[in-house]
DNA sequence: TCGTTTATGGTTTTT
DNA sequence: CCATAAACGA
């Protein structure tokens, strides 16, 4: 055995054994869940089960590198290298690079990320409603995605004007032969479901699967577990009903408590040992999840006993909870040796965050913030993407209109609206407008467009060929087309233009790399498209200091002492949410951000609040009343600055006393 | 085409 | 208040 069994506690034991059928591992926060996981789909080599049969889907890619890290430590290489460990997403595409073309789209289906979604439906507003037009981008999007996921025909949106724009939206991505990330999942449900042979060549495929986080699953992606996994439906899904809280983007907690109902008589094991954080902490954070009605019952126990009280701390206003809260870390680092990395501000909004920078700042405590601007947002990576774009599926719009000009070589606006409208006209994508350039187009824009697409034809045809290294073809074209010159003519000054420059080195040197594993084209983009970039992560990791982060980017996470600032009515729960009535989802945001905490945990509110540079009067969270006093100790800052001054005027006093003023 | 002014709005965020 | 985006003028 490749594990060792005594160390598992008995629940986690069973759901190690419990390999046939449906199994529901309810795991609280902080019970060994990933462990089991691990050591389950490791029990299944054991087994004999052949590794390649293993799926196992996470949510992000970070879940999906750190599980397929560990299951690799615990079985032998060759197996390691066979499971499959995936997310949702990137499942979804391998299904659809082979077998798309059912569904009407070639396989060479361009994946069009937020940016370009937002662009293309920016587009589509502004040609049905007019430029005056108000309605939010984003409003539309999140609308159109509902719909996709409640499984809604667009036609039965509640409002017309909408439904006209998501209909275009759908045609348009057809002709591009793009999809959306919400398309990824829809049309890989769709083909498994129209198309019996294929799902049954993934069934045979995958026969074991296992659903990391599943109580952040949408409808849709439930409806394509169900297709995925036929009789006798060995599906085992783990997650924490009470750790949901991304229901504002489609979660649905009712995959978890109805699982049941999707796959029959499933074996429901509970991993109620917490090794994470002391006693005090769990049972106050027990003490708030409670209120929540409609939860799987479970009683989370710790196997730490003790510990210290949580304090709740009232705050005279924003400014003083992030100088106490800086002060107070300086004496844990200074007296007490704490490593900065062990602690964690824990917070609603971003917004909240300027005010703790400030504080840490003034204090000069190094921090790190975890969720700051990619890679990927930067001009010239999108840029360069979408040139790579085009060559892979010169259909793709949005990424041609992106690069037509840039730099600029004579298909300016005009002709880029000529183009687009003639492409409508005719139901197809501009590329093919530029085939036929419309007639109406000046001649030096008929040349340029000329010019152009020999450029990108002759391009597409080294990049796919393989015979050449891909990074090495896609520098030279951006030298040919005078990208790189038109880049350094157009920074402003030195620094400006080495950061840029550097950016289109790290992609050339990235394709370089992808190239020489044996990579295609098509691949390296549906990277870049799904995954994140992975260095950004690890460089977060690798800085020192306190940890600022949002209470949803901190779950999964823990810390020897968390702050959990700003527990005000209207942040905490969320004014919005208040309003929505959602407010269990906010309660279990609390629950997630109480349960970081291993040894310490301090709450904070502040009675007046700096908004929009005037000040507003803030109410206690309704949450902190529903923390069993056991053990909580309620403070003031009042008091505590007070007590700290009559300590420092003692001090003082005693100085003076011994003479050396 | 760029830089400046003006308006607007200000949860959470991954794929 | 302040960051960002659209709108406008040079």
């Amino acid at each position: 055995m490749s594990f060792d069994l005594s160390s598992l506690n008995p629940a986690q034991a069973e759901a190690v054994n419990a390999l046939d059928g449906p199994v529901l591992i309810l795991a609280g926060a902080g019970t060994g869940k990933t462990r089991t996981v691990t050591c389950r789909i490791s029990h299944m080599v054991d087994r004999g089960i052949p590794a390649d049969q293993i799926l196992a889907v996470t949510f992000t890619n970070k879940a999906a590198s750190e599980m397929s890290e560990r299951v690799g430590q615990m079985v032998n290489k060759a197996a390691g290298k066979e499971i499959t460990v995936c997310t949702f997403h990137s499942l979804c595409v391998r299904i659809l690079r082979t077998g798309i073309d059912r569904l009407g789209y070639k396989q060479n289906f361009t994946i069009y990320t937020g940016n370009d979604q937002t662009g293309l439906i920016k587009q589509i507003i502004i040609r049905k409603g007019g430029a005056q037009e108000k309605i939010e981008p984003g409003l539309v999007i999140s609308l159109i995605s509902k719909a996709k996921n409640a499984g809604i025909p667009f036609s039965e949106m509640d409002d017309p004007f909408v439904a006209e724009v998501a209909q275009a939206y759908a045609n348009e991505l057809r002709a591009q032969n793009a999809v959306d990330f919400d398309d990824l999942l829809l049309l890989a449900e769709q083909l498994l479901r129209e198309f019996p042979d294929v799902r049954d060549i993934c069934r045979k495929r995958w026969t074991r699967v296992t659903v990391d986080e599943f109580q952040d699953t949408n409808s849709l992606q439930m409806r394509l577990l169900q297709q995925l996994v036929g009789e006798p439906y060995h599906v085992c899904v783990v997650g924490d009903d009470d750790q949901s809280i991304y229901g504002w983007r489609g979660a649905e907690v009712a995959n978890i408590l109805q699982f049941e109902k999707f796959f029959p008589n499933p074996k429901i094991i509970r991993l109620e040992y917490n090794y994470r954080s002391s006693d005090s902490i769990i049972h106050t954070a027990n003490s708030l999840i409670v209120h929540n009605v409609g939860r799987r019952e479970k009683q989370l126990r710790s196997v730490k006993p003790g510990g210290e009280d949580i304090r709740i701390i009232s705050m005279p206003g924003d400014a003083e909870e992030a100088e106490f809260i800086a002060h107070e870390i300086t004496d844990l680092h200074r007296v007490e040796k704490i490593p900065l990395e062990d602690i964690a501000i824990l917070f609603r909004t971003n917004s909240q965050c300027r005010h703790l920078e400030q504080g840490l700042r003034e204090e000069e405590i190094p921090y790190r913030m975890i969720g700051a601007q990619s890679f990927y947002d930067k001009r010239e990576v999108r840029d360069i993407l979408a040139y790579l774009q085009v060559l892979a599926n010169p259909s793709a719009d949005i990424p041609l209109l992106r690069i037509m000009n840039s730099p600029p070589r004579g298909i300016g606006q005009a002709a880029a609206i000529i183009l687009t409208d003639n492409s409508r006209l005719r139901g197809g994508s501009v590329w093919e407008s530029m085939g036929v350039p419309p007639e109406d187009l000046s001649t030096r824009a008929k040349n340029s467009i000329l010019e152009f697409t020999t450029l990108i034809m002759k391009y597409r045809e080294r990049m796919t060929s393989g015979a050449e290294n891909m990074g090495d073809v896609l520098l030279e074209l951006m030298e040919e087309t005078g990208y790189i010159e038109w880049v350094k003519r157009n920074s402003k000054n030195e620094k400006e233009m080495d950061m840029r420059r550097n950016s289109i080195d790290d992609v050339v040197q990235q394709l370089k790399d992808a190239s020489k594993k044996g990579k295609t084209l098509q691949k390296f983009l549906d990277q870049s498209a799904l995954a994140r970039d992975r260095e950004d992560d690890n460089d977060i990791e690798k800085q020192k200091g306190v940890t600022l982060i949002t209470l949803h980017a901190s779950k999964g996470l823990e810390y020897p002492i968390v702050y959990l600032v700003g527990l005000e009515e209207g942040i905490l729960p969320h004014k919005r949410s208040i309003e929505e009535g959602t407010t269990d989802e906010e309660r279990r945001l609390l629950y997630v951000g109480i349960t970081r905490a291993q040894d310490r945990c301090t709450l904070t509110w502040c009675s007046v609040r700096m908004k929009w540079g005037q000040e507003h009067a803030g109410e206690a969270s309704k949450f902190l009343m529903e923390l069993d006093d056991k053990y909580v100790e309620h403070m003031d800052y009042d008091d505590i600055m007070g007590e700290e001054a009559s300590e420092e005027d003692l001090a003082n006093f005693f100085a003076d006393m011994r003479g050396d003023s």
